[in-house]
DNA sequence: GGAAACAACTTAAACGCTTAACCTGCGTTG
DNA sequence: CAACGCAGGTTAAGCGTTTAAGTTGTTTCC
């Protein structure tokens, strides 16, 4: 029962209050017989309430659904043999009788990643102002995960599903629509009957952090990309190249990273390394760049005298950060709001056509970046003499 | 349908795909009559699945849930006929006729504080290999909201509730526990029928610290606290106060936070001015100790060389941090685990009285922890002279 | 003053599934 | 060879709601 200080040890100690008795985790089949899985709790039902206030059962239901077909004193009635019994619908049955359950789903990669839990918790509050409860699944950035998820919607018989992951199949997409589940995607889908889609506006996220270091005078940009095979990694990665390009820079060094702090480390060091060193780094995101940082520091490498860097998603963490970060915020609270709307709109709607939406991003400059250093000043005057103006 | 770049306005962009027809949100009640939330959309049953197949729907049923009751021919014949349709199963109409469904439920504060997303996850990835489902409310810190929250569980009437936050009556729990909902509780509520309870070694936790601070020979170590009101948090600070009495020191001083990023920051600076200055401060949580290193930072102090700082939690912050943090792992991870456990033995047990679960903690060394400076060494070795030996 | 309209209920038929109880035919067994 | 057991089904009675349709008793209106 005691226990002792071993910093190597995970400590869990169980206290057993009741008296030890034989319903462990092993206890043999042979005895269970009367468990609470067996016998149905008979639980309080409408019918309960209806006979104790002496009244029917569509009465009740009508005072609980606020139809406002039932008289004031009745109403009163219901209500209050309702607290004094402590009734609550079956929410169950309800779905079932009436057909039309009022539930949204969410479907995200990775609840642990800070981009999810901002854009679950405005979607959810949303969904509750439109008069929505709202399911959760978590697919671990595993394809059958997602499979999964998506039959759990189905199962669920939601109205709409916010799909906020890439590990998910157009087939799966359209087998939702075609049950007539409405579904909000990111970027990939086309938008079609039931099916809107929600694109943030990575290019013009990205052109804003091209243009704000060459304004301070940066040529040499280096970019830590994430995993190849996310999309949305591809299009940051594009969108970089294309805005280097429109300045008049030519991109690169281009390094690989995996959206993690790790991966951000290694590109740190690497940069360090390089010779003519970038004086600017463009991380794909935040933890990234945090990453990026920590490398560079490592290697004596200061931040940002000698070297700018920037992230993306505006994640608290590059408010916590040391130094705060330059980062790009895509509005991840409007996701899910937004997110919400649009199932709201398409569930609702007559026409279920789908619709696109635009959310735009915007540039949040903290202390990660400052002017390029002076001895690279001379070097861009005479950049600025051979590139055209814009 | 343009947009221009303007770093202070939200831009988001509503790009209509389908010609515009009269269903937006504003339109009148009148000619909404065939909205999809009218006519039920018919779909297909297990009566269907059965006739395609030939056979009743009890077959079709006790195929779809193993009962091991159907020949081996006429379960490839019902599966087979199950995919070519699409059929999936409700799971509304599922629950109401079994009765008993699996589902687990978990209650948050905050999905956004770093401290819940590896709860969630690990307690719905146990949940599910023990069979369950789990749904997942966010209660805001808000009353209100958790006693809504505790409905939609007795609506759903799931088996069991892991509640992980404070902001919950004891009324509310034995609400839940009396319509035998097993329920694991953190701290406060005591063990009762259908109760068990999660317990943090936050004591150990901090005694570990302050040891580990003291033999690094600091004498001086201020705490900087969270929100008075949350019962966790008293504990730490009575632990604090222990701790440091139990090795001969006083504790003090002792700093007001708010368990976020900015009282940190506040404390900080407050630290930096106190004359004679602490070698070492305790944060209450990492979020907090990232406040403080970056308000010392700001007032030029050096963590660790002039001073060593501690968090508490061991969030990913306390990793990404610059420096990283010396923090303390209350197993998160674990917490979750255990809750599910917890939950399934309740309620498979045929004896639901509840158990006291003790979750340990352990001290992990970071980068922002240090030897007291050498210039407090001859009073360190004065303190050691007078202090009898623990 | 009688038809019509209405407010305030009640009745009972779904909703889509599970499951206890029942049936049927075939191989065993004493 | 009658009796039995059992594998592999089927039938039908719920599960706890909602809601269309029906039933009152009371106004309203010409």
């Amino acid at each position: 029962m005691g226990y002792h200080v071993d910093l190597n040890i995970v400590k869990i100690f169980l206290i057993v209050y009741t008296p030890p008795h034989p319903a462990g985790p092993n206890w043999s089949k042979e005895n269970r017989l009367p468990t609470p899985s067996n016998n149905r709790a008979k639980s309080l039902t409408i019918l309960d309430v209806a006979k104790a206030a002496g009244v029917s059962t569509a009465t009740v239901s009508n005072v609980l659904n606020k139809t406002g077909k039932v008289g004031d004193k009745t109403q009163r009635l219901v209500l209050s043999t309702v607290k004094l019994l402590g009734y609550v619908p079956d929410a169950h049955a309800r779905r079932l009788a009436s057909g039309a359950g009022k539930t949204f789903g969410i479907i995200v990669s990775d609840i642990e990643n800070p981009f999810f839990p901002e854009v679950i918790k405005s979607f959810e509050t949303r969904a509750r102002q439109l008069g929505y409860e709202a399911i959760l699944s978590d697919t671990n950035y595993d394809p059958r995960r997602t499979r999964e998820a998506a039959e759990r919607m189905m199962e669920h018989k939601v109205r709409g599903v916010a799909v906020m992951t890439s590990e998910i199949s157009l087939k799966l997409i359209h087998e939702l629509a075609r049950r007539r589940i409405a579904v909000t995607f990111l970027d990939l889908a086309p938008v079609r009957e039931y099916v809107s889609k929600l694109k943030i506006d990575y290019v013009a996220g990205i052109q804003q952090i091209v243009q704000y270091l060459y304004e301070l005078g940066h040529r040499r940009i280096a970019f830590i990309a994430g995993r190849p095979g996310l999309k949305s990694n591809v299009v940051r990665l594009k969108a970089y190249e294309k805005s280097m390009r429109a300045v008049g820079l030519e991109p690169g060094p281009i390094l690989r990273g995996d959206l993690r702090f790790e991966g951000g480390l290694a590109a740190g060091h690497a940069i360090a390394k390089l010779n003519p060193r970038p004086t600017a780094v463009m991380a794909i995101n935040d933890l990234t760049a945090v990453g990026v940082i920590k490398g560079l520091l490592q290697a004596g490498v200061r931040v940002p005298d000698e070297i700018s860097i920037t992230g993306f998603d505006k994640t608290r963490l590059a408010e916590y950060s040391n130094p705060t970060i330059t980062t790009v915020d895509i509005h991840r609270e409007m996701l899910g709001k937004i997110a919400a709307d649009a199932l709201h709109e398409l569930s609702v709607s007559s026409n279920p056509q789908g619709k696109e939406y635009l959310i735009g991003a915007e540039l949040i400059v903290g202390e990660s970046s400052g002017p390029a250093p002076v001895e690279e000043r001379s070097e861009v005057r005479a950049a600025f003499a051979s590139i055209p103006p814009m």
